[in-house]
DNA sequence: CTCCGGTTGTTTAATAATTGACAATCGGTG
DNA sequence: CACCGATTGTCAATTATTAAACAACCGGAG
């Protein structure tokens, strides 16, 4: 399996992007396209897709164009996507379950198999094709099924040490939602932050410059 | 009100995160931090926070630091946070009831004043202080109470139909969960998207990196 | 009242990202 | 089977972002 560590993370960033859209096209059985087809639907230059593909490999044919359904396999191959995780959730609260129930984790390569949280009056309840666990039993959950992925739905002040925690386990990545930034000072653990409140912030930042 | 046309996207997207470690300086009950203090806190470089903030103007003092607190208003004031904003949310399913429950949209300067869905099995549903009306309304609730945002919690297909159906009732600003990046032909149109997939997949790539 | 350590505001340099340009190459056509 | 239009892969130029450097300045000590 390749490996790219020089491909800068600006280029990282936009693969699910055009992931998206290539699925997109797919859908629409368009099966052939151009990077300055592409372009124009993703609105950004037809330069930096051909300079961003090319990271990765010349995937695409002079006079042709890129063939969608051979581009897309490339990328989810680059992303990972046909690998399989283990991941776990904790915090069943509103956004938790929302995130259980409306997210596609397994076309992404994430397997739910388990959910925890620390309210008695949750704990039991079921999610899907699983029952939220107590908190308590993570370790032993933990040891058993090695899940390699926890998404963590918890209020800020308990973030750190449940990572600290899950780390411990081994856990090698995080998907964030809790309001807080995860000291990573581990090398090898994956952190992605979903900061709600800070996109909001920054939608009103735009709204306020076109209100006045 | 100032505004602030020159100031790159990179800087207007950190300053939430300066709003959010101030916040936390204060509940701790410190009133004064130097760029350097700050750099250590937030992992990044005293002269980036300087340069950051001098965008906006001379809100330290030399040889002493910032005031955390004039500099949390003054930053809150650049987002326009202190500014009172009717919004409405589309889309009652899972995330939208979660985004809806879970957020203070308050504290963020948007009030919340309608929920919609197209199910006729959520509609009249009480979440918080409203029902969930009936998306029919749209048109009669939007000329009446005039929202200026929206909170798109719908499938990707039915996101553009329903952006423009929003533009010509005068919303201006789009806190987008749909997986579909609207096209904004508009120019004085906001719009905040979430892609909650491409954040999963940017961390899928992270993970398969660490495990190979 | 003067000096000193410390910190900002600002300029300058270094690095990174994006765009533009063009030779190399391919499928299709006559 | 040779040519043409189109499109990539890649290198060079431009632009944007980040980091380093330092003079100007402030609060406080003596």
């Amino acid at each position: 399996m390749p490996r790219y560590e020089g491909v800068s993370p600006s280029v990282i960033r936009r693969l699910p992007r055009y992931h998206r859209f290539l699925e997109e096209l797919q859908r629409r059985d368009i099966h052939r396209i151009s990077s300055r087809e592409l372009s124009a639907l993703m609105n950004l230059t037809a330069s930096q897709i051909r300079q961003d593909l090319n990271c990765f490999g010349g995937f695409g044919q002079q006079g042709y164009g890129y063939n969608v359904d051979g581009l897309l396999i490339e990328i989810g191959n680059i992303l990972g996507l046909q690998k399989e995780y283990k991941s776990i959730l904790i915090g069943a609260g509103n956004l938790g379950l929302a995130i259980a129930k409306h997210m596609s984790f397994e076309s992404k390569g994430f397997n739910l198999i388990g959910i925890f949280d620390k309210n008695k009056d949750l704990i039991g309840m079921p999610v899907r094709h699983l029952v939220i666990s107590d908190i308590n039993r993570l370790e032993n959950f933990c040891k058993t099924f090695s899940p390699q992925v926890a998404i963590l739905c918890i209020p800020k002040n308990a973030a750190q040490e449940l990572a600290d925690r899950l780390i411990a386990l081994g856990v090698k990545g995080f998907w964030n939602f809790s309001h807080y930034d995860l000291a990573l000072d581990h090398p090898d653990i994956a952190v992605e932050n979903v900061h709600l409140g800070d996109s909001l912030m920054t939608l009103c930042y735009e709204v306020s410059e076109i209100l006045g």
